[in-house]
DNA sequence: CGACTCATTGAGCGAAGTCAACGTCCGTGG
DNA sequence: CCACGGACGTTGACTTCGCTCAATGAGTCG
């Protein structure tokens, strides 16, 4: 095995961790997870829709999108998933799925088979548990895209993606949340906010005039922080990402 | 305890059962849960945002939704809760929340005590997966509705809220898919819908004139499934509604 | 009866989509 | 080394879908 699928099992552990109270043990069964690793390019499907999962994909490197399909050809993001996340953990328990996985750049996935992780959960229920309420992170995650396609305009909507991202970054260790790469193109951008690219690429220009944020190529700096957050209607406490508060500790495993 | 609430427990017991296998122990676990009953008026809160839960709220009788406000003071729903449907059962693994819990029409409530429900979630480790697993659909319903808002036109985006309120009442034994009542104004399904009451009212005319679906008052009658079901771009597979297939026997608690 | 919610309809506007053209960058292969 | 194609970003002109504002009726409940 090498470096890298270990350095990956170990930032999904650390996410599980900084949502999840675990211990030794815990945290060593899940670092003993491994898979099979793989890269893929640009737009190319890491699962496609419909297919029968035996397995959940970690991403290790790059980033990955949840699309699905509309009839007239369009389609929708409705996830993104970067180094550290679990894209279909909840496969685990409903694997029929209508969505594809997609990368959006260049893709590093470790394939980790849903018996490994069956076992894992089924030895520790508080590792269930982790699981189940990353899960319900990103119903959260979820819910707030619906929020965002649905009542804000395009200058709020992509303001507060890009707010979502550098904080999940941030938290990932992959940059500081005013500075940080977005391995997106502008029409997949798009596909995320249900708007079209010509319209991203204009507001993109918006956003920079508006002295908020400069997206160049992949590179995104933000000047404001504040005034992004403000545009974008943005409080991340739906991600989750703090320190365990007091009620985190209810667990289904010890009441 | 009232024989309302025992047919109420009994629904959500049986809305698990049809997405999970559960033996005769477990079940009657679940159907052994009980709390306090009462009824809210439309549009006033079951629990407001920010609130924090000692409980999950099990819908008796009405319509509830879950409502997120952006700053303008536009809201969105972003999930809606039929009789039978225990709708925070994430909150028991995330109890933090930023959206309220709505009454929609005149809705009766079940308040079912965290603690119950990890109980028995402790005590039978395949119904914690059944809890999991339901969060998981309400997921799938998540990501349904950012399809929804983000790609689809108002006609299509109406027809296809139609066809999976149809169906999931349907299921609920709430009327069949070609007659049932849809307790909501047309102002609440716009916040479900991101769009303005005005438009859904025109379009609702335009699904009439097309001679797929009358909506007269709360009382939705469907002329033409399939028309309706085309123009929605509706795939009902997301529901899991149908009888268990062969993946789902997998377990995490018994591979 | 009056106040309220809800449904309905018209007129006008504006945000975002559509269509189209063009430039840049980059990888690939002759 | 350069020619070529493809992906991506940028911009302009025009269109349109859905929103805003506004008025009116129907039904309901206290």
């Amino acid at each position: 095995m090498s470096s890298g699928s270990v350095s990956a099992i170990a930032a999904f552990a650390d996410r599980l961790y900084k949502r999840s109270p675990l211990n030794d043990e815990e945290m060593h069964a899940l670092l003993s997870l491994n898979g099979h690793m793989f890269t893929v390019r640009a737009n190319v499907d890491i699962v496609s829709s419909g297919e029968d999962r035996r397995h959940a994909c970690l991403v290790v490197d790059g980033l990955a999108g949840r699309f699905e399909e509309v009839v007239d050809g369009r389609r929708q993001i409705t996830a993104l998933y970067m180094p550290g996340d679990m894209c279909d953990l909840h496969s685990l328990v409903a694997p029929k799925v209508g969505w594809a996985l997609q990368a959006l750049s260049p893709t590093t996935i470790m394939r980790v088979p849903h018996v490994q992780l069956m076992q894992v959960a089924r030895s520790y229920p508080k590792v269930a548990e982790a699981f189940w309420r990353d899960c319900s992170v990103d119903a959260s995650i979820l819910s707030q895209w619906v929020v965002n396609v649905g009542r804000r305009d395009a200058r709020s909507r992509l303001a507060h993606l890009i707010c979502e991202m550098a904080i999940r970054l941030e938290n990932a260790g992959l940059g500081t949340r005013y500075s940080f790469r977005l391995q997106a193109s502008q029409s997949q951008l798009a596909d995320a906010l249900g708007m079209t690219s010509v319209h991203v690429n204009r507001t993109v220009r918006a956003l920079r005039e508006a002295e908020l944020v400069i997206m160049n190529g992949r590179k995104v700096e933000v000047q404001d922080w504040n005034g992004l957050a403000r545009l974008g209607d943005f409080d991340e406490g739906y991600l989750q990402v703090g320190p365990w508060t007091a009620d985190k500790h209810k667990s289904v495993t010890a009441a």
